[in-house]
DNA sequence: CCCACCAGGGCAGTCACTGCCATCGGCGTA
DNA sequence: TACGCCGATGGCAGTGACTGCCCTGGTGGG
């Protein structure tokens, strides 16, 4: 038997997402979710860079299978539409997570410093995204617009799912957000 | 003869920019900063939210000045190109005080904790862009949906002006970022 | 001349975050 | 079996951002 419980991370995640449910992100210092979890501030701070971060953990498997769906489109696919394709790949990984995304959300979307890091994430996967469409030929300041802008799609696709109906689907969301993108932006 | 000297305020942002600059973000305390603008770290807390509030003082100006370029753009002009013109004015007023954006953005773009705000600034100014658009009766998603890529333009444009030669205009710039998303974007 | 009104100062307190050192089971190695 | 290193955690003191509360002293209107 080991000295301590087994995955000390986990249990931080999750005592953070209750308690900042529960009393607001603000409200929760990190002496109280080291406490529920059994441990110290001390070893919170190991594991997570502060106290936001620890609302982000997934955000490197995320960039990954962002990355991975536009690296592993076969050539013959265009370009944009792997983008599509890998979009609507996370769209899959939301709705099986919804669970744990709706509520993370609601915390998010009440506090101005969460949403700030929830920005930087969404701009490193924009960047990702941009280094994967190079390495798929695309040239470099399409590139990098066309990877903002699925990221655009993405989030404004979400917020359509979040808020909307209950049998939405978050993948036919980014669908029509893209065509609707490729209206708007057309010359008018 | 007042019992303070004037512009408080702005002796604390130029303070700040300058000890940001010497110094960097996180070498710098705000007992520093209003130590050289003559007050006290109680008085930077009644001017600014926080430390890094105080670069963005100009986001305001920039919010009204975006919003004022779409609006009052004449009626026969289609909505996308209001907004080309909107992100225009923008550039000649980044152009006119280019002294001021180039130092703030070296600032900015050598610390994450300033790019988080930098990006909920961006995102406010989307808001601020997609009401513009919605009350030059575009529809919602679309409205929405152009906002977002519009600043991630202008977002473009700006870092192409910083990094490239010095002899780039910021505004045609915008122009070809435009045109390079339109292509980008375009079903391929 | 008086007073309400600002803009700013002083001060103590909370909390996020860090550096440094201590602890002690597990596990490889002699 | 004994030794000793490793790795995850704890303890603790310190810094600095930010806040609430009260105080001060010119200024301008009545």
């Amino acid at each position: 038997m080991s000295r301590w419980e087994p995955n000390a991370r986990g249990r931080l995640e999750q005592a953070a997402l209750e308690l900042y449910l529960e009393q607001g992100f603000d409200r929760t210092t990190v002496v109280e979710i080291a406490a529920r979890a059994g441990l110290t501030e001390r070893t919170f701070f190991r594991h997570f860079a502060d106290k936001r971060e620890v609302l982000f953990a997934g955000a490197g498997e995320l960039r990954e299978r962002l990355v991975g769906g536009v690296i592993d489109a076969p050539p013959s696919v265009p370009p944009m539409e792997a983008v599509a394709g890998a979009l609507e790949s996370l769209a899959q990984m939301f709705h099986a997570r919804r669970d744990l995304v709706l509520p993370r959300h609601r915390v998010i979307s009440a506090n101005p410093e969460l949403q700030e890091r929830e920005l930087i994430k969404m701009a490193g996967l924009a960047q990702a995204l941009t280094d994967a469409r190079r390495r798929r030929g695309v040239a470099d300041p399409a590139a990098r617009l066309s990877a903002e802008a699925a990221i655009a799609v993405f989030r404004v696709a979400f917020e359509r799912w979040v808020s909307g109906p209950e049998r939405a689907d978050l993948a036919s969301l980014v669908r029509s957000s893209l065509e609707e993108l490729r209206g708007a932006v057309a010359a008018d």
